[in-house]
DNA sequence: ATGAAAACCGAGCGATGTATGGTTTTGCCA
DNA sequence: TGGCAAAACCATACATCGCTCGGTTTTCAT
């Protein structure tokens, strides 16, 4: 029983490589319409090639939706969410990658519509994340007298993580839908004192 | 130049069929991996035969949509809202119909993100349709002081859809997901008196 | 009854995602 | 530093997909 040899440094960057090169063809081209001979092209690889690094295609846009992930949630700490700044900094940066939020609302509605899309499990954990994060915000306010004691917290989590994705929809049929005033209306309900 | 003849009563009942039974096959089989070859064999036709019918596949699923519309717009007055409960309604009875749930939320996806989409003009005329509606009833529970005056009507509105839109993607990440309860929470939220 | 249009089919085209069996390149270690 | 196992990569093939085309069968108004 052989020590498994890990990827070389070559392979590593290629894989790099791949994942921001596939972003920027996803974003001209759209992701129902690109191929993985497309992807492949893109990099100077034939389609095996390519699909040497990711078991499948469908793995492949998981995969840049976690990087995505890994990103932003470094750059506006979405998971250690400090104040509703940062979801509106991250909304308003996501204007600027329209590719990505095309990808993300395709992949995301695949995968929830699906159990056994390669993906589920992971946008279950997501979606988990991301209204923990929210709900301890809205109850760290609270506790600050910023919003009021009255507020359902895990009702409204789940509806700012609900409102985020649907005005992703509206704005992509109307690119001028403001996403990041919505948002901010949306907080001014959450945080009017009754 | 001889006047068209529309199609023959069989043609007529086909076509509803067709509807119905790719409805159920999709409910089963999940959008993504039903091909129209499936949908005819339900139906006892080749595809060809299915495609008289249908100039594509996409062609068929939007018109289902469509369908579904029309049937939830007489039944709960979505489009002439006269409460919040027509929706409160609509949104319980979409837990019952998980893959019309499935069917919207996927093309509704794919139609925004895509300007070529077939679907894509049909959308942009729902949302703006539902917005309306949304955003007079909004206005009417205003006159009736049931809604704060500082309320932003449109952006509400505009919320509204999106916050039911985004639910369903928890919901079916999670199907004891209570999407009515977080609706009726939101309105909570607009309602509450400052 | 008849004939034009609707209903329907068989065959096939181009493109897709992916599996297979192989060759070339890399880099650890003896 | 040379060997060699594993990683990197390719050519080919395959099943399936949506869809088109030319034709046959069925419907139904005249």
């Amino acid at each position: 029983m052989a020590a498994p040899r890990g990827s070389y440094a070559k392979g590593i960057a290629k894989r790099e490589e791949i994942l921001t090169a596939a972003l920027d063809v996803i974003a001209r081209n759209g992701y129902r319409r690109t191929s993985v001979r497309e992807l492949a092209d893109a990099v100077g690889l034939s389609q095996a090639g390519l699909l040497h690094y990711f078991a499948s295609k469908e793995e492949l846009f998981q995969e840049i939706l976690r990087k995505r992930d890994d990103v932003d949630m470094a750059s506006y700490g979405i998971d250690t969410e400090q104040s509703i700044d940062g979801l509106l900094a991250l909304v308003a940066h996501n204007t600027d990658v329209p590719g990505l939020v095309q990808l993300y609302a395709q992949v995301s509605t695949e995968a929830a519509g699906d159990p056994a899309h390669p993906a589920h499990e992971f946008f279950i954990a997501r979606y988990g994340t991301i209204r923990g994060a929210f709900a301890e915000l809205i109850r760290r306010e609270q506790a600050a007298g910023r919003v009021g004691a009255d507020i359902d917290v895990d009702s409204t989590a789940a509806l700012l993580v609900a409102a985020t994705d649907g005005l992703q929809t509206q704005w992509m049929l109307d690119p001028s839908f403001d996403m990041v005033e919505h948002i901010r209306s949306f907080w001014n309900l959450v945080t009017r004192k009754p």
